[in-house]
DNA sequence: GGGCTGACGGTTG
DNA sequence: GCAACCGCCAGCC
């Protein structure tokens, strides 16, 4: 853990966010050791391989919004994976965060 | 080695 | 209440 660096950091604790939970930028930028990193998070999920059991899309910013859509090929998609999880989105298109916060 | 970039967050206007 | 700016740190060119 402390052997790592902090992008391995926090592809560590995004792959420990339990289905049907979410966890934003700036949540996992404090548990990484960094409170105010939570653009470092974001810039990791943009360099982080999805082929290591990395849910990126459980991971969401601080309005329970979604990244661009150029991160994961389409918002829609991310959506439908997290729905299919259990998330509940909002009519807004957020998801809502009072019922589905990851808390470790 | 220096500078730019970046899936954010919080504060101020 | 909404919009815009600044600030933060680490990776990458």
């Amino acid at each position: 853990m402390d052997n790592t660096k902090f992008f391995k950091r926090v592809y560590d604790i995004v792959s420990q966010i339990p289905e049907g939970q979410v966890a934003t930028y700036g949540q996992i930028a404090l548990i990484a050791g960094n409170p105010n990193a939570s653009r470092i998070v974001g810039y990791a999920m943009s360099r982080a391989p999805s082929n290591q059991g990395l849910p990126c899309h459980r991971v969401v910013n601080r309005e329970g919004r979604m990244a661009p859509d150029h991160v994961f090929g389409g918002q829609k998609l991310q959506r439908s994976i997290l729905e299919k999880e259990g998330i509940t989105f909002m009519a807004n298109g957020c998801i809502d965060m009072k019922k589905h916060l990851w808390r470790f």
